[in-house]
DNA sequence: CGCATCCCCTGCCTGC
DNA sequence: TGCAGGCAGGGGATGC
């Protein structure tokens, strides 16, 4: 279910259990997810200290003691599961299910202390993987990152220069994770109602014919670290639901503008709009077309 | 290189 | 009630 919101959301939901804990066991249910777990997968998580639990795009990095790095992406159906000793209440057995393993489980790590942290991936479109923290930023999942979409980088002027001359649609070039990192169908959505632009534009015609950041441009910066932002701050406030066993993350308490919302009004102020739907490289955009341009 | 399309997989919802 | 079809938050591979 995640978006990078989503996935920081999870990640603090697991920093508590995880940080500075050690892993007893693993248990890795099947042979792959979306790629195959690296050789002897389990038997190099065990024993192993998780030093810290960090984010980068929606990729969530637990950094272990041999200096190898814990990397785990959600895919579109991943879950965590944590399992604290109290609720789980087996000393000593923890071999044992503690509590049913539901369907999908495909990891559970058994760590010191008693509690237990359980993937669940239905779709199995998320993958872990190990890599030697020293070789991450050049590893083909990270090398070719773009900006957070929350923080320093992302600016008028970044964005400017890399859309200057593509005329690939702007949604698409807000999903392209070279560009920022990490976000995704729905907040790109979203983000694009709140600066008012059109999904179809061509993502070259944001910059000023100087190649420089045009008033679209601030907008549409503004409106994706506010959005990322506030959903953040959203999916935090659901924390407890996180640590429950149901897993829920609280996703669709975040009310949407857009998404999802074919044929309601425009939320936009003194806009009187309906939002359509249309399909853009295989998959759903939902917009205003009257405010949206 | 830039861009579009297809695909991996399961579950859920809709309509017949 | 059963069943077929469409759709889903990601992103990598392929091909033009």
């Amino acid at each position: 279910m995640p978006e990078l919101p989503e996935v920081e959301t999870v990640r603090r939901g697991l920093e508590p259990a995880m940080a500075g804990v050690r892993i007893k066991a693993a248990e890795v249910r099947r042979a792959d997810l979306r790629f195959p777990f690296p050789d002897r997968f389990a038997s190099r998580l065990e024993g192993r200290t998780v030093t810290g639990l960090s984010r980068r795009a929606k990729y969530l990095l637990a950094d272990l003691d041999d200096g190898a790095v814990l990397v785990m992406h959600l895919g579109m159906s991943g879950a965590f599961r944590v399992e604290t000793e109290d609720e789980v209440r087996m000393p000593g057995a923890f071999h044992h299910a503690r509590s049913k393993a539901a369907a999908h489980d495909h990891v559970v790590l058994h760590l010191s202390g008693g509690a237990t942290v359980t993937y669940n991936d239905p779709r199995r479109f998320g993958f872990m993987t190990l890599i030697p923290r020293a070789e991450l930023e050049d590893h083909r999942f990270f090398r070719d990152l773009g900006v957070e979409p929350v923080g320093n980088r992302l600016d008028a002027a970044y964005l400017a220069e890399a859309l200057e001359g593509r005329f690939m649609p702007l949604k698409a070039a807000l999903l392209d994770q070279k560009i920022i990192a990490g976000l995704g169908n729905i907040y790109v959505c979203e983000a694009l109602n709140r600066a008012r632009l059109s999904p179809r534009r061509e993502a070259g015609t944001i910059v000023t014919a100087r190649g420089r950041a045009s008033v679209r441009a601030e907008r549409l910066v503004t409106a994706v670290r506010d959005v990322i932002a506030e959903a953040i701050e959203a999916g935090g406030s659901s924390l407890r639901d996180y640590t429950r066993a149901d897993g829920s993350l609280g996703y669709f308490q975040h009310r949407f503008r857009v998404y999802d919302r074919e044929g309601e009004p425009c939320p936009t102020q003194g806009c009187r709009g309906i939002v359509s739907r249309i399909v853009q490289s295989g998959r759903s955009t939902f917009f205003c077309p009257v405010c949206q341009r």
